[in-house]
DNA sequence: CTGAAAGCGCTAACAC
DNA sequence: GTGTTAGCGCTTTCAG
């Protein structure tokens, strides 16, 4: 025993596993990739040579000859503000709708034995490297999900033909796929339940403003609100995050104090606005209530439990998954979005 | 023009940089790979090639010959319960904490060009994938975060020689190198500021007790009492979660009323009891003082913000990469593990 | 210091 | 049906 450590048993290949089974590497590479046209009796004997041999194909070797990875990227892209002591990335994933958009992803991708390659691209050199690293053939293609409109991977990603699919409508039109739920119908079923509850002075906190979703959201809302017959909803801006939720909320209280409904934009928001309406006197939901939006952990951590819109996020993430699957199967395929229907979730705060 | 969409320009190989800049392919090869013994004309010559023809090097081809991949998995394991509705990978990304260990490890990745490729592992069958496909050359490693004990996970990647390193000290002692922080210090700094605050009737709500950092939160928690003249102290046991922390609350508060001050083993679950002491009519942190642990989201987006022990998410799961690597190019490369140090982060509950 | 040549393990024509 | 063979694009001895 002079060697080092000789204990490192270099993997069979298909040569190995056609030797066991005495018949070719075509053979056997066939049965791998499913293929019919091989006799019954020898596809049994090169499973068991398989089986024996504890063979696995190795992926570079057949990604060369195919020029498919099988692998593809969950690309976080946001408007890079690179805050040193709390890197971008950090944030992002305390949101935990990331969380279950990779849920979905995965969900989806996991049986196909394919598995998301994270990546983030907060700043140029980011999206530089994104896409870089995707044209080395590291992946066959990319699911987008941006925190920021105004995002300019979208178009970098057309622009290199690199199949992508977005999470969301982008802010420029980009013939580019994605999934999207119908925000608009969203707000106005929180419209009507603040309405059936009895509602008359309602406000509302928005996302920021140029953010298509954010948009639909508010102009959803306000529509509904107006065919109810009430023309004016007054509305104070945040940006999602709980923070901002809080601020907002102390400012539409300031601003108006006899409200008795708040429809606010995410539930993060709303998390942090529950606290400002206790701290003000105002009961909830009996003094106002509140109506969130998305149906994340923020609605069951909240106190009380919120009231939301739902958006089947997981499901979603799962279709942006297939359909880039599509993509990367056939380049050709067209350019689709596909819009999912939010429901009314119904807890204690409204 | 016939043909369905020629555009598709086969990217350039290191044949065609060779070609343009007149020399052969090792030489291209010689100044990608940056070594020396290449003239310094040509390399420059090389470079101008490899600029104009828009080169990037095929990874599959290249991890053929070099038998590493350049990738490395990023795991989230847990021991698992498979609740259909609820999938463990949504809620497990819902605790902010994997966004910070996710956030470290591509921190520390990124600049050296690779990215992590994402899975989880909660079933049996999940735990199979994961080996089969590090098995396959997928990637060279694994860097992995368990939720739970008892995690069969880092024995199988042991078993099967796959290099692995681990974000806590396993439960069982297995041979592999692991980061973590030092939880009896962390708990000694919340003892000692409790008591510097005064506090004499103190409890605490541990996490479960079968994982390891929850026994020594615990344990180091109550010699670091017991050395401040306080030989008792109650405990009820949570699971991590912000529900679990509201029930526990609620009994401690039950069994001692008199209770002026409690360590919570994490954030989440502070941020659930503090509403249970308000309720209780206890201000916090003026009849109750409240230490939780971690410095997560949680600590700054609880009322009022949480004075907690932080440990360094990020760093610590940089170090877990930057290890992982380390193992990948000496396999010999000894089992270490490496233990940081939290700190006391004082805000308003204590 | 540079080039020629031999594969890495696999798939996909193409023969038989 | 099955085997033969030619590479996929790259790194790496080995000559020169």
């Amino acid at each position: 025993m002079s060697e080092g450590r000789p204990p490192v048993p270099a993997s069979p290949t298909l040569e190995d596993v056609a030797r066991a089974a005495g018949v070719s590497r075509a053979t056997v590479s066939r049965v791998i990739n499913g293929i019919r046209n091989v006799d019954p009796m020898i596809q049994e004997t090169v499973r068991q040579a398989i089986a024996e041999t504890g063979y696995v194909p190795n992926r570079a070797a057949r990604s060369l000859v195919t020029r498919r990875t099988g692998a593809i990227a969950l690309i976080v892209s946001g408007a890079g503000e690179e805050s040193g002591e709390n890197p971008f990335h950090s944030q992002v994933f305390a949101d935990p709708f990331f969380g279950r958009v990779a849920s979905g992803v995965v969900g989806f991708l996991r049986p196909r034995g394919i598995h998301p390659i994270l990546m983030f691209a907060e700043t140029a050199e980011a999206r530089a490297q994104v896409i870089a690293y995707l044209r080395q053939g590291n992946a066959d293609g990319a699911v987008l999900v941006s925190t920021q409109a105004q995002d300019p991977l979208p178009r970098l990603l057309v622009d290199a033909s690199l199949p992508a699919v977005l999470f969301a409508r982008p802010a420029e039109p980009i013939p580019i796929s994605y999934v999207d739920v119908a925000h608009r119908t969203g707000a106005k079923l929180a419209a009507d339940h603040l309405v059936a509850r009895g509602r008359r002075r309602v406000g509302t906190i928005s996302g920021p403003l140029d953010v298509p979703a954010s948009q639909d959201r508010l102009s959803g809302f306000r529509d509904a609100m107006a065919a109810h017959g009430y023309p004016y909803i007054p509305c104070v801006e945040g940006n999602f995050t709980l923070n901002s939720g809080e601020a907002a909320m102390e400012r539409l209280l300031a601003e108006h104090p006899g409200l008795d409904g708040v429809f606010i934009a995410n539930d993060l928001m709303a998390q942090g606005a529950l606290p400002v309406l206790r701290h003000h006197g105002r009961r909830v939901p009996d003094d106002v209530a509140v109506v969130g939006f998305d149906d994340s952990s923020a609605a069951t951590a909240s106190r009380p439990p919120l009231t939301t819109i739902r958006h089947p996020v997981e499901d979603m993430a799962a279709e942006m998954a297939r359909l880039l699957l599509a993509h990367v199967d056939d380049l050709d395929q067209p350019v689709t979005s596909i819009i999912f229907e939010p429901s009314l979730v119904i807890r204690d705060s409204a």
